[in-house]
DNA sequence: ATACATATTTAGGCTCACCTAATTTTATTT
DNA sequence: AAATAAAATTAGGTGAGCCTAAATATGTAT
């Protein structure tokens, strides 16, 4: 069995390790978790006894593949109760994160592939992070950064960097939705921001800090 | 804030003040919830302490208006939650009830409210339990079971008094479901055996501790 | 290489929600 | 009314998951 602080741990490891690289440091996971480093120190002692994650002293945290397993099974729970809240009880994007976190800790598998089938197998959650399958399987990603773009580029928005409230209200404030068809117009070569025609229709100016967090795949 | 393990005493005492009466005992706590005697003596002068109950020492606890409207919610929950998992998610009636009490716990106003839109306001539950408002009330019930039904009586099964899986199990593999009009031909004086035609079709024995069971109202 | 700053760990302590064993209170039987 | 049984409480203790303060290890700048 996994505890519930143990499962958030799994699930904040894993995301800082796709994040920033192997190891997971003590403060990192302290800062982001919310708990003092001191804590955190006790208690990645006894994960690591459980084989959820490897430890080395004053070097930080990595997941074991079973660690990692079960981490893709809370993310996996998470998006698709994400996307459920969306889709099906009218919440938007910005609305989701929290009360996913509560559901996601709830223990059936049946429930969950249950959940998967009525929502009909869905690849990506709201916010278009993709959804790992029951064996933490994900399809390949072939989405990147607007900033990577150039112009003349036709591309699709397809997700957020980002998961910020006040970024993901902007978007929705400014009418950009995922799906939306994209096409790089201009970019200002001085700070970095794009001019971008949506839909065909609207004509907007991006700032870098904006097109860094738009995810999108050429169309 | 109310802790799971507040949650679930108040639940339990709502439980047992409904079947019982007034006042429930130290002992009838213990055994319903699984715990031992003593700690649930332990915990209940904390939650007499924070106005939940109420706790004559020696003599039992009772709920407070507070923890009865605390109680309600959950039991609001965990029945909108049943009577999803039973017509959206595809699960039988003798199913739920452990996810649903995992889910009851979740906390947000918004999901539930959403839910219970979503599912068109439903009244019961899937074993016909009614289902408390935002605010705890109840419509009014006017079921009685099948036994205080006299020979010539014609009613609709609308509940179980019941939950046990195998109770529940035995209904749906007699092909007895929610809703079916009952009509009672004969009753049997020496064991209070009932025979009953169902849906104006099949003729059926059903024994004493069913009938105890089955909850019907007039039609 | 040394000094300093930052990160990490150790040591000791706390609360929550449970436990067992012993004691006291309440209810039942004679 | 006394003896006995059952229920409830008290006392002391446990593990999980957190805390603060102090000590140690690591990384960086001079």
């Amino acid at each position: 069995m996994t505890s519930l602080a143990e499962e958030n741990y799994l699930k904040t490891i894993y995301k800082l390790q796709e994040k920033n690289g192997a190891m997971v440091s003590t403060s990192a996971l302290a800062e982001n978790l919310q708990i003092n480093a001191a804590s955190v120190t006790d208690f990645i002692k006894k994960m690591a006894a459980k084989k959820l994650i490897s430890y080395q002293k004053s070097k930080g945290v990595s997941l074991t593949e079973h660690g990692r397993l079960i981490a893709l099974g809370i993310i996996r729970k998470h998006r698709l109760w994400e996307v459920w809240l969306v889709n099906n009880l009218g919440f938007k994007w910005d609305q989701v994160h929290e009360i996913a976190e509560q559901l996601e800790h709830v223990i059936s598998d049946e429930l969950i592939e249950n959940l998967d089938k009525h929502l009909g197998y869905p690849k990506a959650d709201p916010h278009g992070d993709l959804i790992p399958d029951a064996k933490g399987r994900f399809i390949k990603n072939t989405s990147k950064p607007l900033l990577d773009c150039v112009k003349g580029d036709k591309v699709k928005f397809t997700g957020v960097a980002e998961h910020s409230n006040s970024f993901l209200q902007y978007l929705t404030k400014s009418n950009i939705n995922l799906g939306d068809e994209l096409v790089v117009e201009a970019i200002e070569e001085f700070d970095h921001s794009f001019q971008v025609k949506i839909n065909k229709k609207e004509r907007k100016l991006l700032s870098k800090e904006v097109v860094k967090n738009l995810l999108v795949v050429g169309i």
